[in-house]
DNA sequence: TTTTATTATCGTAATATTGCAATATTAAAA
DNA sequence: TTTTAATATTGCAATATTACGATAATAAAA
């Protein structure tokens, strides 16, 4: 196969494994941390901070447009890429969740 | 390509990206939360649990091991599979600092 | 209008992941 | 020792992801 089988796990269970899956590369934790930075973002200065080809970082961008983290604004003809705040705070309070129910006593 | 570029992001940023991707699966993601609300768990119960076949389950179970969630005790010829609370804990902080200092003022 | 700069999309190659059947391993039970 | 039960590993097919060159799209500048 190699298809993940979505559909026998939960909303839930779904949703939280698509935030993380997006979490869960290192240019995608690297251009979040540069963002956080600088007060904004272009895609240029991704290519050169990062070292990965244009169309590359437009994509790891895209995904992370994917899950609401970071919204863009047209400003002439660049791009204003900046962190969704709301949405990092409801992330953040998502993951706490799961981590403070997903904890068991050890056998 | 297809591969990803690690040696050229942070150690740090990689291990973070790591945890993520190990946890971004609905699967690993059912099976810690199954785990949670029994004091310890076998993994033909998680096959049962989790509609998947025995070896994609142990498969699962390896990955997150890897990352030091889990650790397995052999019970005869059960293992006793169980979250390292230590561990658990670590990494909610790991991320949890992530978020606090990965926060921009939005453009 | 033509050029230039910036970002997005398409197509494709390389690699990784998912899932499972078959088989191996291990230890208790018979 | 042989059988049985539980888990791990191997090998493979299907699908997904990563990366990038080429190209398209868009808007300011010349």
């Amino acid at each position: 196969m190699g298809i993940t089988k979505s559909q026998i796990f939960t909303k839930n269970q779904n949703e939280l494994a698509q935030v993380f899956k997006v979490l869960g590369h290192p240019a995608r934790v690297a251009i979040l941390q540069y963002i956080s930075n600088q007060n904004a973002c272009i895609c240029n200065d991704l290519v050169e901070e990062t070292g990965l080809a244009q169309a590359t970082v437009s994509q790891h961008l895209k995904e992370l447009k994917s899950i609401g983290l970071l919204k863009g604004e047209i400003e002439g003809k660049r791009m204003c890429y900046c962190l969704d705040v709301d949405r990092w705070d409801a992330i953040q309070n998502q993951l706490n969740h799961f981590f403070n129910t997903t904890k068991a006593n050890c056998c």
